[in-house]
DNA sequence: AGGCCATGAAGCC
DNA sequence: TGGCTTCCCTGGCC
């Protein structure tokens, strides 16, 4: 931001008397840029909330005065001193300078002047060899690249929303997951322990199973030798296996078998792996352990083993898609660790890749998996190229917005499956950006071989945060979860062929479904496209995006 | 429209 | 270690 505007959005001290006051009092310790000019006074008229009345006296004389009135124009709301202002300048969000940057969560300056924000890639350590120059590299580059095409493939981008259902979970989704067989299946997690199944081929083919667990369901992968069935470990301390056609579910393993004794014992299982050489489901719960069970006999395997810190959460396991007797598990005691599954006891993991936050998930590369990427809530993602080579730190630290905990469902990094260069990335933001006058949340494509920001795609009426991503197995298709809703985004030139824009596929659930049903008996000229995205049913009625006023509404806190 | 709340980590003592 | 406060660009409901 030019300093001239952010000065303009500093806060302003007026100090109003009487006619027949005397001169100023020397107590008052104004600046002279902050003292309200006579051009700005109506402003002031407008804001009678923010008027402070102060008695002033003047020495010891105890003379009595007409009060002094001082308009405390701006307070921030994130440090509660006046002189300037955070928050909502219309979609725009101004931070508190007095704070460390919110994005990159060093001091010294805002979001706005962030040189992450400027370029995505700013710091990101340049691969080794770019680094160890000598004259074979300036041969190579000189004579052989140029020849060289391009080994990595053009990205295709998922950049247009083709169906959605809104409000399709009575709360916040938190996983998700592709068939593996059948490519227009999306299965969704949430908050309260359901699960949806949506034919998105079909758009109005959906279900969602209501008695999977007690509250959170928090990972979910699908049974490797049963594609019609579906693991998943909850906050109720439970494994199910749930079977897609009925919704019957089977309880593999209860870690609360005595209910309810207080927060102290009750046990919640995140981080949710299967072997499947072995045929094991792996679990990890709140107090840093993890649980093996044997799924063809249904058995717990030995007792629990302690990989994170006592009492710390383990939310994300995996085993290697090559190698699946390496494990890797991230937690909440800012590591994520890697383990030998022939040798697992306490204390012996091969490594611990250190963080300065918690850590939301760890994922190794889909088809090496070699590689190994975890995002964290110190707005960074970390990138280890090789699990072979120097694990001490992190090949690549990329600053990114996404250190939202509370609320929402963690952000995690997701590789797309389908680059064979194993660089491109999926990641919802935190941060808006002012979108032609609407805040919006995009979803970023990041190349993490550079930092780079491949593309970030959002929709105008998708105003709520989208942490929940998942990249389709075998098509160009993304999955996300915003809320309670669900889309599926498609490329432009995809969709475009497939069909008209405005034939958009949306379908509404709950109270919005009734809701519509009643605005359609009563008129039938309703635009359905309109209201069927919005949640709140707050679009303006024309066919463009939100317009300034609708948003700052809605959305500004000034 | 405004208030409330679910909810969780970090930091302090 | 444990209890308390703070953080303060959420989303949904009443």
């Amino acid at each position: 931001m030019p300093s001239q505007s952010r000065r303009a959005s500093f806060p302003k001290v007026v100090i109003e008397r009487d006619a027949d006051s005397e001169e100023s009092s020397s107590e008052e310790e104004v600046e002279d840029d902050d003292v309200q000019t006579e051009e700005e006074e109506e402003e002031v008229a407008e804001e009678p909330e923010n008027v402070v009345k102060v008695e002033v006296v003047s020495g010891s004389k105890k003379r009595e005065r007409a009060p002094i009135t001082i308009s405390l124009k701006k307070v921030c709301k994130v440090c509660k001193k006046t002189g300037h202002e955070a928050g909502f300048k219309g979609a725009t969000y101004i931070d508190c300078p007095m704070k460390p940057c919110f994005l990159c969560k060093m001091p010294g300056h805002t979001t706005m002047t962030c040189p992450h924000r400027v370029a995505t890639e700013y710091g990101v350590i340049p691969a080794p060899h770019k680094s160890t120059y000598n004259s074979l590299n300036y041969i190579f580059a000189r004579q052989l690249r140029p020849n060289i095409p391009r080994i990595k493939p053009a990205f295709v981008i998922p950049d247009q929303v083709n169906c959605a259902v809104i409000r399709y979970h009575s709360r916040r989704v938190t996983c998700l997951e592709f068939h593996p067989t059948n490519n227009n299946i999306l299965l969704s997690g949430d908050k309260k322990g359901q699960l949806g199944v949506w034919d998105f081929g079909k758009v109005y083919e959906k279900t969602v199973y209501g008695n999977v667990h007690g509250c959170i369901l928090n990972n979910m992968k699908f049974n490797p030798t049963n594609d019609g069935a579906i693991y998943s470990a909850s906050s109720d301390g439970t494994i199910s296996c749930t079977d897609l056609e009925t919704g019957i579910s089977l309880s593999l393993m209860n870690l609360n078998p005595d209910g309810w004794q207080g927060p102290s014992s009750w046990r919640m299982l995140y981080g949710l792996a299967i072997n499947t050489e072995k045929s094991l489901v792996l679990v990890a719960d709140n107090f840093g352990y993890l649980y093996v069970v044997d799924v063809r006999s249904n058995n717990k395997l030995g007792d629990s083993i302690l990989i994170h810190k006592k009492g710390s959460k383990v939310v994300g396991l995996q085993c290697n898609p090559v190698q699946p007797d390496l494990l890797l598990s991230c937690g909440n005691d800012h590591f994520a660790r890697i383990w030998d599954m022939r040798r697992l006891e306490a204390g012996s993991s091969l490594y611990n890749l250190s963080h300065k936050r918690v850590v939301n998930s760890a994922y190794f590369s889909p088809h090496s998996g070699s590689k190994i990427l975890t995002t964290s809530q110190d707005n960074r993602l970390r990138v280890w190229d090789s699990i072979f080579g120097e694990l001490d730190s992190p090949s690549r630290e990329i600053v990114h917005s996404h250190d939202f905990n509370r609320h929402l469902t963690p952000f995690r990094a997701e590789w797309d499956p389908k680059d064979p260069s194993e660089s491109l990335v999926v990641i919802g933001r935190y941060i808006s950006e002012n979108y032609n006058g609407a805040a919006l949340h995009p979803i970023d494509f990041i190349d993490i071989s550079t930092g780079q920001l491949v593309a970030e795609v959002m929709d105008s009426n998708i105003t709520t945060i989208s942490p929940v991503n998942k990249l389709h197995p075998r098509e160009d298709v993304l999955a996300t979860g915003s809320s309670r809703s669900l889309f599926i985004w498609k490329p432009k030139e995809n969709f475009e062929i497939e069909q008209p824009r405005d034939e958009k596929k949306i379908i509404l659930c709950g109270k919005a479904e009734k809701k519509l049903k009643k605005k359609l008996e009563g008129d039938s000229d309703d635009d359905f496209d309109d209201d069927a995205f919005s949640s709140k049913g707050k679009k303006p009625k024309t066919k463009k995006p939100y317009s300034k006023s609708i948003l700052c509404k809605s959305k500004s806190k000034c």
